[in-house]
DNA sequence: GCGACAG
DNA sequence: ATCTTGTCGC
């Protein structure tokens, strides 16, 4: 585990961090179509907080996408370095998930983020934002459909609609698993939206989130309370 | 103007 | 995100 530090000039206002990503927002790839699915590795990534005594940790935690093995993972803690604004999630979790990568002995491969990439107010959530900073292929895998709108899906796992932002289509309802509410899947940095969704099917062959955020939701909470539990 | 709003 | 018991079901 490594303790991060809130970077020198990060954002304290909301007009600061959302001029930020209006700058980086121009930094986003997405004509590459990412890593192929149910190959490589894949890296789930996910925060955890204690307002109370402003600690935050966060997990990193790799898998063989063929195999869902874990194959690494990592944790960071460090204060709580913005509070929560809808469309401005990021600031709150990067400092303490870029330092869970950075202590990672090998490669991530595709990142997947507890979150929205494109799906955002000004088109650069918190996947899009990690995709930038770090230069990797990220998703972003939401449990909410935030503010937009969507058609629910087929029941059978595999359906999908599309997430709508007026009329651009910003990410897909995606169903994991049949009869259960879908997820909502977004591109982050150089993947495309059908390889995003193909991957988080691979990633979701027994629940309804992807095997990468309950590993790293499991790592971060155990960090979490290691972070805050006296000695 | 008011409410809703990823985690 | 987090606060929180039991309970239904595979």
């Amino acid at each position: 585990m490594t303790t991060v530090r809130i970077p020198a000039g990060w954002p304290a206002t909301e007009e600061e961090a959302r001029a930020v990503q209006d700058e980086l927002r121009a930094r986003v790839v997405l004509d590459e179509p990412g890593p192929p699915p149910g190959a490589g590795r894949v890296t789930g990534v996910d925060v955890a907080y204690d307002d109370e005594l402003d600690v935050v940790a966060a997990a990193a935690v790799v898998l063989d996408a063929a195999s869902l093995d874990v194959v690494a993972e990592a944790t960071a803690v460090g204060r709580i370095s913005f509070p929560y604004v809808p469309g401005l999630l990021a600031f709150r979790e990067i400092p303490t998930v870029l330092a869970a990568l950075d202590a990672l002995p090998c490669p991530p491969g595709l990142v997947v983020c507890d979150g929205y990439g494109l799906a955002h107010p000004r088109r650069f959530g918190l996947a899009s934002h990690l995709g930038v900073l770090t230069g990797l292929p990220t998703i972003g895998v939401a449990k909410n459909p935030f503010t937009f709108t969507y058609d629910d899906p087929d029941a059978p796992r595999g359906s999908a609609t599309p997430l709508l932002a007026g009329g651009d289509e910003v990410g897909r309802a995606l169903r994991t698993r049949t009869g259960v509410k879908p997820v909502f899947v977004s591109v982050g940095h150089r993947v495309t939206l059908d390889n995003a969704c193909a991957h988080t099917l691979a990633l979701t062959p027994e629940f309804r989130l992807p095997e990468t955020t309950r590993r790293a939701d499991a790592l971060c909470r155990g960090a979490l309370q290691d972070a805050t539990t006296p000695h």
